[in-house]
DNA sequence: GAAAATGCTTGACGACCTCGACCGAAATCT
DNA sequence: AGATTTCGGTCGAGGTCGTCAAGCATTTTC
């Protein structure tokens, strides 16, 4: 489904998505037009979601992220869900096998937000909060390599 | 720090990062080289991480996510974190407060793979998977509004 | 209050992207 | 097999876009 091309393609974009179509062309061997059209139908296809631009969370005032586990209780599982979604300081959000239901993550400026947006969702679910002290890795894609042996 | 027009730039490159400079001038009301000006400073001064894409995994055969939390055994610690950065399936991992000391996402292609990277850790810290059924809130940052009410 | 620094605009030049026309290889059909 | 279609590529022209230098206004500094 992927070629070679295209993954190198993504490689560099991973680094940065606003090199130019020249430059594209120029580390793949092909022209312009042809890099152009990969990346239409890359985008076409799904496989790249969006471009987008990583920001500094401190930057916009949050010192403190945390990864909280979120159990809702009994019947108030889609209220939870929406609930989640709809505060916008979750950065992240996977509903998970288990125990716990759902596994997020949170920016937050201070304790006292934390505390504030934890309360929100205190009388419809148990939820278990982890301070984040540290990011041994930030957000990466896997490995772009094609699948190791797939049919001819 | 940042400015209500530093801020409205972010938000147009988060939805697209190769927006033109003249559209984002067009968009925030300046010119194009005041535009870039100020993108080059957000990068200096790393507010803007980096432009990247954003890589759907199935298309690159991961069909499987897992979030593992990851307990060190006793000395352990530095081992395992050395072992989480280089295993190129895990594409987050957070260093965190409470009894387990990391959680990280793992992209996997089966099942088979997943047990085989869980065993490459098993005889060097507790681990505990929640396999990933769906994703409520993918990847987002923050909200950028400015913090509510600062010092003159 | 003068001088310097900051951040913007404008306009020109060069680089870049896009479009159409064309081409060759591979797959498909008869 | 041979003809045809399809697919993915190149090339070149035209227009768009980005970058640079010069200049200006406002604010800060001394």
């Amino acid at each position: 489904m992927l070629d070679d091309l295209d993954r190198n393609l993504l490689e560099i974009l991973v680094r940065d998505a606003r090199t130019s179509l020249k430059e594209l062309a120029a580390q793949v061997g092909l022209s312009s037009p042809s890099v152009s059209e990969r990346l239409r139908r890359l985008e076409e296809r799904g496989v790249i979601r969006s471009f987008t631009v990583e920001i500094d969370p401190l930057a916009l005032g949050y010192t403190l992220q945390a990864i909280v586990r979120i159990k809702p209780l009994p019947g108030k599982l889609h209220i939870v869900q929406k609930l989640i979604e709809e505060i916008a300081e979750f950065g992240e959000c996977d509903k998970v096998t288990g125990d716990d239901c759902f596994i997020a993550r949170l920016f937050v400026r201070s304790i006292g937000d934390l505390d504030g947006i934890l309360d929100r969702i205190a009388d419809k679910a148990e939820t278990s909060t982890a301070i984040i002290k540290a990011q041994p890795i930030r957000r990466r894609p896997p490995p772009l390599a094609a699948p190791s042996s797939s049919s001819s």
